[in-house]
DNA sequence: AGAGCATATTACCTATAAGAAATATAACTA
DNA sequence: TAGTTATATTTCTTATAGGTAATATGCTCT
């Protein structure tokens, strides 16, 4: 019923969910692993991971019995790109950094990618 | 008794609430004339208004009896910087930037050479 | 086919959110 | 001071979120 940027932004909006973002961002884990990292129930966790899911957070694969989860950018960028427009009103000129992601995504786009 | 971080995605998490950031990014504007852009009761534009102060995205200020609502950068940033520090991880930023920054080396070393 | 492990789904409870209507407050104006 | 306008607060209702325990499903290995 809500949109995409409404189910992003609530998906963000809970402390259990970004420690998982953050538990996966260097590899994925099964959900087993972020039971026991969590101190929550295990259907807690797969309500959680739903929520992530249909929010563009994180991508599921199946492996044997696992079914390890990912990060998926897509819904981040959602949320960033949004947030991005404002910051744009209230910083004003872009640093340094901001110049040369910009060169960069340039050069992707000249390259065919993205 | 949510954390702040929690609090500021959950203020975004609503189009009503969104549409009143984008409505003031410009300038500041009253309660009335949100009210009649968003098609909501005046109570329910004043609850989001709390929603939004309490996450630190807007500001209040007194013009005789009117309260205008003011942009505030302070939430916005906070959301902004939670989501860089993983946008970097799974856009691959950091590794991309690298490497254009030791194109861009190569290129002056090339360049001093010549 | 059956056992065993990993994960999903269901059912249920409680707390909180979103909305409207009614009422209260606060500052200007006559 | 009383009246008017702008906004906040209270009260109520309904929907949804987050949590748990119990149960179901799905894959792998004998």
């Amino acid at each position: 019923m809500t949109d995409s940027l409404s189910r992003t932004f609530l998906a963000l909006a809970d402390p259990t969910r970004r420690a998982i973002l953050a538990q996966i961002a260097d590899g994925a884990q099964t959900v087993t692993v972020l039971v026991a990292a969590n101190g929550l129930s295990q259907p807690g966790i797969s309500k959680h991971l739903k929520v992530l899911k249909e929010a563009g957070l994180i991508r599921r694969e199946r492996v044997a019995t696992t079914r390890p989860v990912h990060l998926d950018a897509a819904g981040l960028q959602k949320a960033a790109g949004w947030i991005d427009h404002y910051r744009r009103h209230w910083e004003g000129a872009f640093d340094r950094m901001d110049t040369l992601l910009q060169r960069l995504q340039a050069e992707e786009v000249k390259n065919g990618r993205q």
